[in-house]
DNA sequence: TTGTTTGTGTACTATCTCGCACGAAATGAT
DNA sequence: ATCATTTCGTGCGAGATAGTACACAAACAA
């Protein structure tokens, strides 16, 4: 509880600077990068063109902000999910199903995953986003491989099981959950692709 | 050798519509759809507005087109590869190099899948899009599942395995490459996620 | 030739887009 | 109370964008 040490000088501002890059976000989202027009972005957030300059500076700065919050959040969620040590077929059946019912959502229908949806198409020409999404599709992997590293360890998986192999067949799975949640598919097709991938790594009779 | 029946009745077309079709998609595949403006369009096919407009219609038919253009190589080419009766191994493994190496080319880098780089960021607001992308989707399933349930058949995988939900790990996989090379991996990396999951799928040891 | 049909190219308009300049409003400092 | 500082909101302007009108060019038919 620290008391707001000091207020700053002039007018406060009359929003919610984490909500309005949630919002805009949303927007992105839906529409992608390139057809989210400032207007839409200022309709998503309440705020007026000007304010949104001075909260995010221009349009692709506030993409950048997005993406690098849809970074953080995956990167938080996978550790939450590998985090217990229980045997590897729960944890990564526990992520499959989060990622499926989160792709699922949308007020548009489903909107899959926001990197997937909307910073792919525009990677090949920017530099800056490419290194962004290809940051992130690494750090995936990473949580992947890590995972698979401590299940062979533990013996759940054999030792001479392809770890950084799995992984990205893993991280591949997603971006094609992510793909297909935008095609307009159903959450039972979502998660089946889950199960099987789930079996693929693990085996089948499982355990 | 059909001499061309009649020549029709007008001025003739100084270009090929299939080769304007050809470079409006790549214009769309290295950009995307809605930052590829019709100057775009028609610096790339070297048409001026009214043809392009004559030829195609607006700027969403064009790319209607070249995603069925699309959707059509897709088929014909996993018929192709899937047509040899094989080992599974073998003709997976042959579909995942053409894939990769497809998926590598481009003059501004890497540009994946034409879908999945350009289809599944409009696939949310435009139905049309969306029908289109779900429906290729569900072609390549469709091929993959076919292939594998040939193998169940023959001997090359235990009459118990999951052939839906294989096929659907094996588009997924594809899709994760499209969007690996639109972020800039290298050909290895490609290729080493194919060979992971025909691994997966075929068993290690594999033949 | 002469007329018909079709493609080409210039030019135009209405609209959208981004980014910012300006004054008004709301707060803290003095 | 007055000033300084920061934000808010209307509105503007330069430029891009989609789509079209219209005149010209090139082929064929009679």
């Amino acid at each position: 509880m620290v008391q707001n040490v000091t207020r700053p000088r002039g007018r406060p501002r009359s929003y919610d600077p984490a909500v309005a890059l949630d919002q805009a976000r949303t927007a992105f989202w839906n529409g992608g990068y390139a057809a989210t027009s400032l207007d839409d972005l200022s309709a998503a957030t309440g705020l007026n063109r000007p304010s949104l300059y001075g909260a995010f500076g221009d349009k692709k700065a506030m993409y950048i902000r997005a993406l690098e919050k849809s970074r953080a959040e995956i990167n938080s969620s996978l550790a939450q999910a590998f985090a217990p040590e229980d045997h590897l077929r729960t944890a990564l059946t526990r992520v499959y199903e989060a990622t499926a019912s989160l792709y699922m959502r949308g007020d548009a229908g489903p909107r899959g995953c926001f990197l997937i949806g909307t910073a792919v198409t525009e990677a090949v020409d920017d530099a800056d986003i490419r290194g962004l999404l290809a940051a992130t599709l690494s750090e995936i992997d990473a949580a992947f491989e890590a995972r698979i590293l401590r299940a062979m360890e533990v013996g759940n998986l054999p030792g001479s099981s392809d770890a950084p192999g799995m992984a990205r067949v893993a991280t591949g799975v997603l971006n094609g959950m992510a793909v297909r949640a935008r095609a307009g598919g159903d959450l039972a097709t979502l998660r089946a692709m889950g199960a099987s991938v789930v079996d693929l790594i693990c085996g089948r009779a499982g355990r």
